[in-house]
RNA sequence: GUGGGUGUAGCUCAGCCCGGUUAGAGCGCAAGAUUGUGGAUCUUGAGGCCGUGGGUUCAAGUCCCAUCACCCACCCCA
C-alpha cells in the first residue's frame, strides 16, 4: 500500500464542498474590493525565494522543497505566494499600468516541516497583494478585506494584532538598541533567544517563553523608535482602521518572520486553535521589489491559511452550505426497467434535474434506502407494471405519497416541482 | 531537526500491563422478517498479513529492537 506523502492530505466529499464554498467566497469578496485574481506557477527558480524571503529565515534555511530539474536548474516549490506575485508584477512590467495593482490569489504552498494541527507540508493560502502605493488607506483596506472575508464566512472572536516595524531608515537603529539591551540582560533570556540575538534579533520580541516576556518588559519598543515618516504612516493606518470600525490591539512585540516586511505588520488570531492560531497575517513590504527587480514599488498584503480557517470554522461549529441532495433517484425492477431508467436518467439530467440511479443491481428495498441516503426529494419507481402502463410511480420521499405519471410527461412534471 | 502519544474490520475503539488454541464490540455495509417501497426494530451474513521488518519463546495482537506513518507540542509560520 502506498500512502500519501507525509504532511499532505486528500480532501474528500463532503469536505470538498467546504473548500469550494471558501474559494467562491474569496472570489466574491475580493472582487468586491476590486482585487483581481492572479495565478502564478507552483514552482519558481530557487533564487527568487532566497532573495525575496531572505537567506536567514527558517523557510529558506530548512523548509523549502528544492530540487534540480533535468536542465540542471534549481527549482523550488513555492513556500508562499508573495515573492511570485511580485516577480510576475515586475517581469510583466505591470508597474507601467495605472497603479495601484490589486491582486488576490489562492492555491497550494509547500514547506518541509513537521506536520501538526493546522500545519501541513502542502497547505493552501488565500492572499491579497496591493502594489504601487504607500497610502495608509490601503493598509487599512487590506486588513478590512481580510476581516470582511472571514466575517462573511461566519467567524467570530477574532483578534487583530497590529504593529509597525519601521523602515530601513529607523529599524537598524532600533535593532542596535534592542541588541544592546539584550546583551546587558543576557542571562534573563532563554537559550533560543541568545541565538536569535545573533541571527535575527527582532525575533526575540515574539518569543513565547515566559522568562523572555518578563525580560522584555524593560526593553526598548520599536513603536517608540520609529522615524517621523513611519510614525505618521502608522498613525494614519490606525486612524483609518478606526474609521472602518475595525478594532485592534497594539502589539509592540509582533514581528514578521520574513525579511521583506516594513512598517505595518498585523496578524489575525483565533485563540481556540491550539498552537497554530494565526488565521491570517501580513504587512507592508516596501523593500521587496528592489530585492527581486530594480524598481522600488511599495506594497502590502496578507496570506491566509485555508486549513486553519477550516479548523476554526469547524471549531466554531459554523454550518457551511453543503451540497444539496438529489432531486430524483430512479428505482427499477428488472432488466427492461433498468434500461428504461438509464435513459430516463440521462433525459432528466439534460433537463437540469439532479438525478441518479442504482448501479449495483440492488433490491428495491436497498434502492429505496439509497434514495433516502442520497437525500432525494423524489424517487421514480419503474417496474413491470409501470412499463406496461407507460408510467412511472412518482414518490414524494418526505410524505411517502405516490402517484402514477405518464413516462413521457415525467421530466416536465418534475421540473415544476424542483 | 527535538520531545511525547498512537497504529487492531470501511469508521470509532476494546484486547496488550500479567504471551496460550477459531481476535471482539458499536456504528456502517449486505441479505432477510408473506415474494415491488426508505427513514424504526429484530435476525443472519460479509469484512482483519493486529502499520512494516526483525528478535525472544514450544507459542507473539500481547514482550524486545528497528523502521514507517499519523496525532500533539517545541522551533518557525499561514
Amino acid at each position: 500500500m502506498i500512502n500519501a506523502p507525509r504532511g499532505t492530505n486528500d480532501i474528500h466529499p463532503p469536505d470538498t464542498s467546504y473548500w469550494q464554498y471558501i474559494e467562491n467566497k474569496a472570489h466574491s469578496v475580493f472582487n468586491r474590493y476590486n482585487y483581481k485574481e492572479i495565478r502564478t506557477p507552483v514552482f519558481e527558480y530557487t533564487e527568487l525565494f532566497q532573495r525575496g524571503i531572505g537567506e536567514a529565515t527558517d523557510i529558506v534555511e530548512k523548509e523549502m522543497y528544492t530540487f534540480e530539474d533535468k536542465g540542471g536548474r534549481s527549482i523550488t516549490l513555492r513556500p508562499e505566494g508573495t515573492a511570485s506575485v511580485v516577480r510576475s508584477f515586475l517581469e510583466n512590467k505591470i508597474y507601467g499600468q495605472p497603479q495601484p495593482t490589486k491582486y488576490y490569489y489562492l492555491g497550494p504552498m509547500f514547506r518541509y516541516e513537521r506536520p501538526q494541527a493546522g500545519r501541513y507540508r502542502q497547505f493552501h493560502q488565500i492572499g491579497i497583494e496591493a502594489l504601487g502605493s504607500n497610502d495608509p488607506f490601503l493598509d487599512a483596506e487590506v486588513i478590512a478585506a481580510g476581516m470582511n472575508y472571514v466575517q462573511e464566512l461566519g467567524l467570530n472572536n477574532l483578534k487583530v494584532l497590529l504593529n509597525s516595524i519601521g523602515c530601513r531608515e529607523c529599524r537598524p537603529g532600533y535593532v542596535e538598541e534592542l541588541k544592546k539591551y539584550a546583551a546587558e540582560n543576557k542571562e534573563k533570556f532563554c537559550s533560543d533567544c541568545k541565538n536569535r540575538l545573533k541571527t535575527n534579533p527582532l525575533r526575540i520580541l515574539d518569543c513565547k517563553v515566559e522568562q523572555c516576556s518578563e525580560a522584555l518588559k524593560e526593553a526598548p519598543l520599536i513603536l517608540e523608535a520609529l522615524c517621523d515618516e513611519c510614525e505618521e504612516h502608522f498613525r494614519q493606518v490606525k486612524t483609518n482602521l478606526n474609521r472602518l470600525e475595525i478594532s485592534y490591539d497594539l502589539d509592540p512585540y509582533l514581528v514578521r518572520g520574513l525579511d521583506y516586511y516594513t512598517n505595518t505588520a498585523f496578524e489575525v488570531k483565533y485563540t481556540g486553535l491550539g498552537a497554530q492560531d494565526t488565521i491570517f497575517g501580513g504587512g507592508r513590504y516596501n523593500g521587496l521589489t528592489e530585492e527581486i527587480g530594480r524598481q522600488s514599488v511599495p506594497a502590502i498584503g496578507f496570506a491566509l491559511g485555508v486549513e486553519r480557517l477550516l479548523l476554526t470554522l469547524k471549531e466554531q461549529e459554523i454550518e457551511l452550505p453543503v451540497e444539496t441532495g438529489l432531486d430524483v433517484f430512479i428505482i427499477t425492477i428488472g432488466e427492461k426497467a433498468r434500461s428504461r431508467g438509464f435513459t430516463l436518467n440521462q433525459e432528466l439530467r439534460r433537463a437540469g434535474v439532479k438525478s441518479d440511479m442504482d448501479y449495483l443491481d440492488n433490491s428495491v428495498g436497498s434502492q429505496m434506502k439509497m434514495a433516502d441516503r442520497q437525500n432525494a426529494k423524489y424517487s421514480f419507481i419503474i417496474g413491470g407494471n409501470e412499463l406496461q402502463k407507460g408510467v412511472v410511480t412518482f414518490r414524494d420521499m418526505k410524505s411517502g405519497e405516490e402517484e402514477e405519471i405518464d413516462i413521457h410527461n415525467i421530466v416536465n412534471k418534475v421540473q415544476t416541482y424542483i
